[in-house]
DNA sequence: CCAACTGCTTGCAAATCGCAAGCGGTTTTG
DNA sequence: CAAAACCGCTTGCGATTTGCAAGCAGTTGG
């Protein structure tokens, strides 16, 4: 997308990888959603982006190492998308963004309460959620908890809440 | 830029606002340069921001409630730039992308230096930071120490000793 | 055999980008 | 006090990128 490398800084060098509107939306499909395969990443995502874009990004973030990509064993025509220990090592970033977004911008009760736990849990928690996406991205061994399954659980219940209050008669 | 809202989840309606190749850049030169003026953060850039480009992200800086506008006394054309505390918030964002760029990408060691004082002071130190800024952009009071002085002190003396090993014979 | 699905490409109009020049006005300079 | 420099910001324009829809060859499951 960009070729020419406008300056050694390390927040410039950043967006110039990442700097784009779906860059970090797929990667954040990717770790937070475990989305592994192209369709996936293509229906399942609330935004929506289109399969040109997502292609091309997939591409741009194979080249600058975020993600690796190998054949799905059980399917000729599925490849499987991983991220590699510089994808990974987003964690810290996306806790960071997610955090501002929740309180400074509109967002949904039931789509902020990850970033509310990812910001209570502090370094300690992404730590632990990096053990984890080691272990589903690449060979590292199983961690004792599941920090994915706290959140996307925190995300149900959510969802879950939502909707009981949607059904109930208002005001009540 | 962008009008459709796609999504309650933080992190994407952060991308919604910050998603692109220059509103950070914009913020960084304002959070670590104190650019103030236009035309610093026009011509004093190490990317080289074009004029249009720039207006256009002011713009959407202000519409988004990051930056602030007030007319320069001394000089009837100047606008002055401000953070707001929504803008001094982004501290631990850049933090972390700078963290994470200084480890991954070849950024150059001068420009890295501020990068590494940011991981290495933590959140401690991004407080203090962030209350400087509260002394700069906002009405707040001066804080006893400046971490904007101990970062531009370590950014020069590293670009000096640069100047110092380039003009040395090699290999001593 | 065939419908559904796989990752991914193509065509095209619209939006955005980078670059250069310029604008009316203000301040500094000689 | 006139010329030069500077102020924030806009305009024009060609090149690139985006969003959207459709489509492609190959694979899978019923």
């Amino acid at each position: 997308m960009r070729e020419t490398g406008r300056s050694g800084c390390p927040i410039n060098l950043t967006l110039e990888i990442l700097g784009d509107r779906w860059s970090l939306i797929v990667l954040r499909d990717m770790m937070f959603g475990n989305r592994r395969h192209f369709r996936e990443l293509l229906a399942k995502s609330d935004e929506g982006i289109a399969s040109n874009i997502l292609a091309d990004r997939l591409k741009r973030l194979l080249e600058n190492g975020l993600i690796s990509r190998r054949d799905d064993a059980s399917h000729k025509q599925k490849g499987i998308y991983s991220l590699t220990e510089m994808g990974i090592s987003l964690v810290p970033v996306f806790a960071a963004m997610a955090d501002w977004g929740r309180r400074f911008l509109p967002v949904t009760p039931e789509m902020s309460i990850r970033a509310e736990i990812l910001a209570e849990g502090g370094p300690v928690l992404w730590q632990k959620f990096m053990s984890e996406l080691r272990f589903l991205h690449l060979d590292a061994p199983r961690p004792v908890h599941s920090v994915l399954d706290e959140l996307t659980a925190a995300y149900r219940d959510a969802v879950e809440r939502k909707h009981a209050a949607e059904s109930e008669p208002a005001g009540v």
